[in-house]
DNA sequence: TAAAAATACTCCATAGGTATTTTAT
DNA sequence: ATAAAATACCTATGGAGTATTTTTA
């Protein structure tokens, strides 16, 4: 008989490749955690690790049992969540994913409206690249995330929330700063610059000006786009900026910042959660005050 | 602590709304059972069964939690069948759901063919409508599925085999029968004879021919292909067939079948299995064996 | 030979069984 | 009044701990 306990210790075990380290981290000690790995091994008919000096090794079937074993405790844990949270709506801890190029730019904005309205919410919140937030989301460290679709992963649903249009920066000293409208041409034309390799924001430009050789850019590695503008100001090519990134700080004498011709290039941003969260309904009602906290900051600009 | 015990009996109360003989189905007494569900009620907080006399009333948080249990229960199945089946590719038991409109004519031309290349198959059929098929698969009491695509459901895995052209069945007495090609047209202008509510057949013929008040037809309501074929022999109407049904035994010297004009409506037919299924390699080698067996039994045709 | 996993054995928590009581119609 | 679920109490299984042995790099 496969029990859960089972599940979890060789998730540990997967983890820690480390009898007595994934033991510790189960607090059980190590000969319970072996006996049990071994029940697993006999109930399944098959060898999970390869037990050698210096670690744990998984066997290829093992990783298969790793991989299913994580899913059935991920819909436990959802399960129970969904029980505790039931009726609560948003209230509770939420653990949500932000990639850095909204993060910044958006959460000043919809973070304080969150709290007026939903007063017992508590944000846990996590900042990085797309792969990772969808990994994290999909291992059950992340309840859901905020980034830019599609996400195409199995067991995720997202919810669209708005368009996000991209600008061309170019610094005023070249010509092109006359321009009214950007076009694909121009950006291929000059230098582009673009953030370091990971960031979605990257590849968005890239798949936008239909460069298949991204090899042959110079990149100079920017991990922020605060960095990357100061390049452009500086003379030394253009970028693609999310409209949503034009905050006052980053306005620089030096830089203008052109819209494209139609159709303008824009990303989509929205949230993703597992589609077996259990709180499913809360999130999109999270969708909700995040579209309107946004139009809500729009006006005032008007 | 939510355990699977707790999830298997809850299962079964949920099946037999009544503790005693969901007891018994779990082999255990009622007491037993009733301290399980007691326990999972208290870990998840929530009271998940009214207790009436005359029977057990889930409520509408306590049907969420079956369904979700039942995703996990079957995950497990899936990953122990992973296990135990592992390597073996098709071998062993496999209980095979297909629809009706396929299954008497498909199924003769692959089964031998089958038991001639994997002797150690066991096949469990079972023939129904396809969104019976469809609930059965999900929950596990079906391992794979033959059908018409598109099947559109979480957790489904699909996977093309063949495309089966719809013929136009008319009465030799009627004008009609001459015609080189068949039109939509001339299927709105007859009579048109469908298979009763719930074939996915009827829906297909529906679709084609952009019928939006079905409910003007005059329903047979036949059962089977073979009945509406007499009906259309005798005058009745006209009717669609799918191409993969033409076996000696159908024809009819009354009956003229015409292939329509082009685009020719088709349906695809085509396996689907849970994308947690531990076999799916398996199938996808299962439909390669269904399209060669089929080519096969085309070829002497010629 | 030394670290790491397996084995031996003991204990206790928990699931299950039997007998009985409570509840609701 | 009676069927059905809950409770009480006892038993046994299985998971965990401690101590120890075996394995292998």
């Amino acid at each position: 008989m496969v029990t859960l306990r089972q599940l979890r210790y060789l998730d540990a075990l997967a983890r820690h490749r480390h009898f007595g380290r994934a033991a510790e981290d189960c607090a059980v000690t190590q000969p319970a955690l072996s006996m049990q790995i071994q029940e697993l091994e006999a109930a399944l008919g098959l060898p999970l690790v390869e037990r050698r000096r210096g670690g744990v090794k998984l066997t290829s079937e093992g990783r298969e049992i790793v991989r299913r074993g994580s899913r059935v405790l991920c819909e436990m844990r959802d399960m129970v969540d969904f029980a505790h949270h039931h009726g609560k709506g948003l209230e509770g801890s939420v653990r949500i994913g932000v990639i850095p190029s909204i993060a910044p730019y958006l959460l000043p904005t919809i973070l304080p409206s969150l709290d007026d309205q939903r007063p017992r919410i508590e944000l846990h919140l996590r900042e990085t690249q797309t792969d990772t937030l969808v990994e994290e989301l999909v291992q059950g460290l992340l309840d859901v995330i905020l980034l830019a679709l599609p996400v195409e992963h199995r067991g995720i649903e997202t919810l669209p929330l708005f368009e996000d249009r991209f600008l061309l920066a170019v610094p005023k000293s070249l010509g092109l700063a006359s321009s009214k409208r950007a076009s694909a041409e121009m950006v291929v034309a000059q230098e582009l610059l673009l953030l370091e390799e990971g960031h979605c924001l990257r590849d968005q430009a890239l798949e936008f000006c239909k460069l298949v050789r991204p090899d042959l850019l110079h990149s100079f590695g920017a991990t922020s786009l605060t960095t990357l503008l100061q390049l452009v100001a500086n003379g030394h090519g253009v970028t693609l900026l999310p409209e949503m990134c034009l905050t006052s700080e980053i306005s620089d004498p030096r830089v203008t910042l052109l819209r494209f011709e139609e159709p303008e290039p824009s990303r989509m941003v929205g949230l993703a959660w597992r589609d077996s969260s259990p709180r499913a309904d809360a999130f999109r009602i999270l969708g909700q005050l995040i579209v309107e906290a946004r139009e809500l900051a729009a006006l005032p600009k008007k």
